[in-house]
DNA sequence: TGAACTCCGTAAACACCGTTCACTGAACAG
DNA sequence: CTGTTCAGTGAACGGTGTTTACGGAGTTCA
């Protein structure tokens, strides 16, 4: 029946559970907290043991960072259940909230995540098979795509976009491209324009922009009700998007 | 001629000198690396020393977060230095541009001030007074001021702003409002509306947001020419805000 | 079964870290 | 000169990541 032996089904389970551990350091007591020593002690064994599962404290918390992405992906995907196949408008809510509940609820995460000047944590960037990186991306590129695929932008949209960001916007429609096949949906390649992934892309700063600075405190006054200012901007940018407005 | 005292000029002397060894080790590698031993160390003292100058390594980092506020305003004020003063969108541009540049160029201060999720490093909201907390937020609204008082939107805007929004955006029109005037520059309160306000709030967003992620590397592609994609977003937000296109 | 091999976990050690404490000696105030 | 203030010290405590040599259990194969 179970292919893997005892070791491989011991092995498997002490990395389990030295993840957990670890993860429950970083959400209670923030990433410096997330010490070998700590988990090993809260696993009842001892820190050098850890090395036999990770190279360094450096690599642990790159593969947490990984878990994490798989997990918030699982989260928004999990919101996405429920909605109907075709209510795209509501998908890209559904995402583009969940993303903000998640990272206000796990800001730990988040900030491991999505603010670490570490390179190699959490970039989401395509590898060479224009493949998205972490799960994350996957959710966040295919309800970019479906939105696109379901509104198109018309071409007068592509005149807008500056010579110099062709390239990179080409590059960016490669990756939306195969991260939307990847899921069975078709999408037609005059309709990915430049212009529309480039609202895409927009669309991400704003998100991201405005979820960080609400994660860290950093807008310019006391934010007593974010709430509405998150939909404002929203409803914004999905109308840029060519998206009806919606509760 | 000098008041103080051979022990205060001391004392002032190697508290400069604290700073800027702590600053050196952020910038060279990073906020982990900035250890109270290892700045003691460089400068020829104990560690337990320093506690005559901090209270805690926490608090040292607190301080250097406001060193690194007064230093990137003095920086944009330097790049706003020969600008016409008339020619706001000249200065908007100035200090959106020299933001990025900042953080691009510090890559380490960047996330120490604007990413960190303790909430007393770098929190730019304003005390009781109205007062902005940090230099750098003084040098951003008040060009945001000026930028309203010179292309003063209609009031038509203020429409569009949602009624749950209003209490907040209230608040940050006082934070402007009191920023502008500690400078010297009048802004008419009829032109400071809630639709402003917002905007300005909108504009920070995505200029943060931008920002970020490119310090962070987590656009969803890997950009290899990242400056039109900020000049493309810039040009965007002014234009939002009334202003006509420039180079 | 028994030998050979793989590999998880250990203890000890090294070089760091923040922080506390009792102390010295120089600068200062009167 | 006297008493006080205070920057800096050295020792110590408990914590950290990481390396090393080593034991012992799981596995494989003859």
């Amino acid at each position: 029946m179970t292919e893997a032996t005892r070791r491989e089904r011991l092995r498997a389970e002490t990395e389990r559970d030295i993840r957990r551990q670890a993860r429950a350091l970083l959400v209670e007591r923030g990433r410096d907290a997330v010490t070998l020593r700590a988990i090993a002690r809260e696993l009842g064994i001892t820190a050098p043991a850890l090395y036999r599962y990770y190279d360094s404290r450096e690599d642990l918390l790159l593969k947490l960072a990984d878990d994490i992405c798989t997990d918030l992906a699982g989260e928004l995907d999990a919101g996405l259940d429920g909605l109907p196949e075709d209510d795209v408008a509501a998908q890209v809510y559904a995402v583009c909230r969940g993303f903000r509940r998640w990272a206000l609820g796990h800001p730990q995460e988040f900030a491991l995540v999505f603010a670490s000047t570490e390179a190699k944590i959490g970039s989401c960037d395509a590898d060479a098979a224009g493949q998205v990186g972490d799960q994350f991306g996957r959710v966040f590129l295919q309800v970019a795509g479906k939105l696109i695929a379901a509104h198109p932008l018309a071409a007068e949209v592509t005149g807008d976009v500056p010579a110099e960001l062709h390239a990179d916007l080409a590059a960016f429609r490669q990756v939306l491209a195969a991260t939307v096949h990847e899921q069975g949906v078709e999408v037609d390649e005059g309709v990915l324009t430049l212009g529309a992934v480039h609202r895409i892309a927009q669309s991400w700063v704003r998100l991201y922009g405005h979820v960080a600075l609400e994660v860290f405190g950093r807008f310019p006054f006391a934010v007593a009700n974010p709430e509405p200012l998150f939909d404002s901007m929203l409803a914004d940018l999905l109308g840029d998007m060519g998206l009806p407005p919606q509760p």
